[in-house]
DNA sequence: CCAAAAGTGTTGTATCTACACCCATGT
DNA sequence: ACATGGGTGTAGATACAACACTTTTGG
């Protein structure tokens, strides 16, 4: 067996959707390398101790909710040899989602841990561009290659809601179809049509089943709430514009 | 630093389309554990090496091919604590496409690989399913965790097809709409309609683009010629039945 | 001439988009 | 009453499946 020596760790994108905008938890470096930088948070995996199951654990540590019941998958592997300047570290990338939490993002170990807007991360940095009056934040510069495991990883989930119906992970238990669109709306970043969006959705088989309870939590006349259907994909897709 | 002892290596699943048949580069194995089973090619990441360098250098080794301008692309990585009784071995598995070769597999160490039908390996194996008179191949049990990693790469294969110009990958520079027809069916394994197929693959702009040539190699009226597009995904997708 | 594969036209059906319109609540 | 969001109906455009039909070669 060759056992060159290197480190195996996962890092995770964990997203969210809050007040309409697609946000990924993020941790500010405390140390060097990158100290002040933002980073994706991660860890090593331990001997016998499953890839998955090491995502799992820093999930549940890094948001303070059991892991269970939340949507995680595997994105990617990156090992480029110098990715790391402390030495060879090759890194798991998992794709979390989870809904917009009650609860602030608590039980996070010391470094600061915040939901950052993945726009105001991936967006071009034109040097110009600083200055974005709206969110405050103005520039995000990643540590490591944490900016294209972060790209990558959202393209994934992009591309995801498209044919499966994995945007139901971003809501509660019981969700309004507004809710859902919103969802939709966040993450591809563009307005969609309610009363199209409604129809297909409820029409798609087994996306969502409704409940006989309505909520005006939304404003407006109530609205039927619904929880996920048993569908794995969807047929016909939903499509972006 | 935290360098738990481990191997990391990389699998390959090599694909092409033979007679209208998908099928994989297996090697046998000629030593335990899993003597005598079949097997993917792969080995481990050398120090310094990218991740993709290590799987390119592998393909080009087994299939004999230089391994520019073939396509490669990462699949998912396996870690199961145990999944290598010899200690633990982290793969990073990869899907190639290669076109049917001319030369038979060359330049493949001493092992013996061969070119194995995929539905032979994937096909259930029900205890009383194993006589199979049709094809010949009876039961076809991969080492390690491979059945499931060649199913994770066969399924993947078999979604890009739909939305992303793949298919080219498996025919050589120039083909007619039939050669290209033939790879979605045999990777799909279902037939398809040869007039639709032909109306909706010369529509999707640039997908394929004509050449001034045209052939007669697979008999009745000569048949224009194509080339690889500049798409890298399909408007409208192709869509299975 | 016939067989075989290439390629075009047509028709009915499903789906999408855009938007008019009505429904049920809070204030 | 009116603002707000929930939900249904409908018409034109687009895409699809099925299949009749014509074209161009080899034998």
């Amino acid at each position: 067996m060759d056992f060159v020596p290197l480190g195996l760790a996962t890092d995770l994108v964990i997203l969210t959707v809050r007040g309409g905008r697609l946000q990924v938890l993020l941790i500010r470096r405390g140390i060097p390398p990158y100290q002040g930088h933002w980073a994706l948070p991660g860890g090593f995996v331990r001997p016998d101790e499953d890839l998955e199951a090491t995502a799992r654990r820093e999930l549940a540590e890094e948001t303070g909710l059991s892991a269970e019941g939340l949507h995680l998958e595997q994105v990617a592997t990156y090992g480029a040899p110098h990715r790391d300047p402390r030495g060879r570290v090759v890194s798991v990338a998992y794709l979390a989602l989870v809904p917009d939490l009650p609860a602030p993002v608590a039980g996070s170990d010391a470094a600061s841990a915040s939901w950052i807007d993945v726009n105001a991360v991936l967006e071009e940095h034109a040097a110009d561009a600083v200055q974005d009056g709206r969110t405050g934040v103005r520039e995000v510069r990643l540590a490591f290659d944490h900016r294209r495991i972060l790209a990558d990883a959202v393209e994934r989930a992009r591309a995801k809601l498209e044919y499966s119906p994995l945007a139901t992970a971003f809501c509660p238990p019981e969700f309004t179809i507004s809710e859902l669109r919103g969802v939709y709306e966040a993450v591809w970043g563009i307005p969609l049509d309610p009363r199209n969006f409604h129809r297909k959705v409820t029409r798609t088989p087994e996306f969502v089943t409704p409940t006989s309870a309505t909520t005006t939590r939304d404003g407006g006349r109530p609205a039927q709430l619904f929880h996920r259907g048993t569908a794995t994909t969807l047929h016909p897709p939903m499509t972006r514009a």
